[in-house]
DNA sequence: TTTT
DNA sequence: TTTT
């Protein structure tokens, strides 16, 4: 049956993205994200638990993260989980999980406002035409070459 | 600034859909799906409570909810809320909300065998490749008119 | 079935938290929150869409919502739809759609800082087997004796 | 800031829950789920993908789990994304990412009702404030007493 | 008006 | 390695 493998994440870039141009166009955008959440423990002490998350950003939105994103960002991320598999040196099998992002919303617009010709408003990852099923407006579906600014 | 308005429902759809196709070969169908949530009241007896959701399908999706759905089908759908808002004839003002269906899933496959040429794979609508940010296989972005069986 | 019923929004306070404290120390808190989505249309004019949406937060998370959230927050959201019925003046059946807060997190912390003694952290609102899955009435939450600072 | 990190999953288990029981009445059940999404190539033929998930589940949900679930069952999952890191024989460092279940729904009752004592209602699991947003230790939840059928 |  |  068809399944459903979905990732949603808030939270700081902690560091730059990191951009390879590959043959044929294709751009993939490696980022480090951050969030973080707060409790108290039974103790009544605030207690800070942060999770690392790898991501991986391809083609139109590699170049707005390329462009937009940095050190710091803050994030609101949608995608999905998926691993990679291989055999190490030793012929042990690893796996290395990385959220392969399907859009992304600069969230804290001070980012984008700082040493750069970015917009006053931040950038929406936008969903296609084709499955928003958006009957609204006919928007162009090449969102993907088509910065949004 | 951009900001985030996702819907997730899972449940059963209460009547066939219903169906309009419209001119320039858009189409639109109106679902209503029923999400029941069940829990125990605080003297342990077991609570129902269902809440009926108007769906709102376009175009490549609205063509597979109206081959593949009816009444009783179970599907996880995400989407996002939309309002309509208009004056009604005691000058009242109204409004309405649909939930626009952005890619569904059907869930349970039974429904999908039963009196028609369904797959035995349920559906999944697909996220395009524009936004998922697809460097897997460069899989082309028609799926609206591109029934996926 | 057991269903899913599940929103997710990211958004601006459009006003101030009206609050109601009523009997049995139980407390209701509604937000109107705008979430905006911007896009280019076919002639490649960025178009700016808002959806505003009712926000119900009880209890615990009311009273922080009380103290800490204002006009211009920026908080994410998670919640569930919640429809409501009743018969108009006219005798006409009426629905009005609300969102039940399950939980919700100030993403903006500026706006916690000024003026105010909320803390330099903010507050990640917490699910609770009260609040989450939850028949409307008969909330006994302990939340509200277990402020998050 | 307090961030946000949300998984949701539906698909199927490709073995019975492995349950173990701790000391102090903790239980902790490991789950393999399998999310499968089909596409069409740009040759138009049908393509399958299947990403393996390693999900965790404690306590009064293990309970339910290691009851209800087994190999084959059909079900939705909120968690959040949760990694453990360590130093393996020859020094590297490693990290393994597991899914911790916030809750969870049985989506295709059939399989409850199969040679088992199982409820024709299946289960959603409730978020609780122990085991959302939570660390790992110190969960001193009640729903192991509180079993929702 | 769905589902179990 | 982020953020407040």
């Amino acid at each position: 049956m068809a399944g459903v493998n979905k990732v949603i994440l808030l939270g700081n870039l902690g560091a730059d993205p990191e951009v390879r141009h590959l043959e044929g166009d294709k751009v993939v955008a490696n980022l480090r994200l951050a969030t973080t959440e707060t409790y108290k423990d039974r103790n009544g002490n605030r207690v800070e638990n942060t999770e690392w998350h790898d991501l991986e950003v391809w083609d139109g939105l590699a170049r707005i993260a390329e462009q937009y994103l940095k050190k710091g960002s803050k994030i609101f991320v949608e995608g999905k989980i998926k691993s990679d598999t291989w055999q190490d040196e030793q012929g042990n099998n690893r796996k290395k999980i990385r959220i392969r992002v399907q859009n992304f919303t600069m969230v804290d617009s001070r980012n984008a406002d700082q040493g750069t010709s970015a917009p006053s408003q931040s950038y929406t990852g936008q969903s296609s035409p084709v499955n928003t099923g958006n009957g609204d407006s006919g928007l162009d579906s090449d969102e993907a070459d088509d910065l949004p600014f």
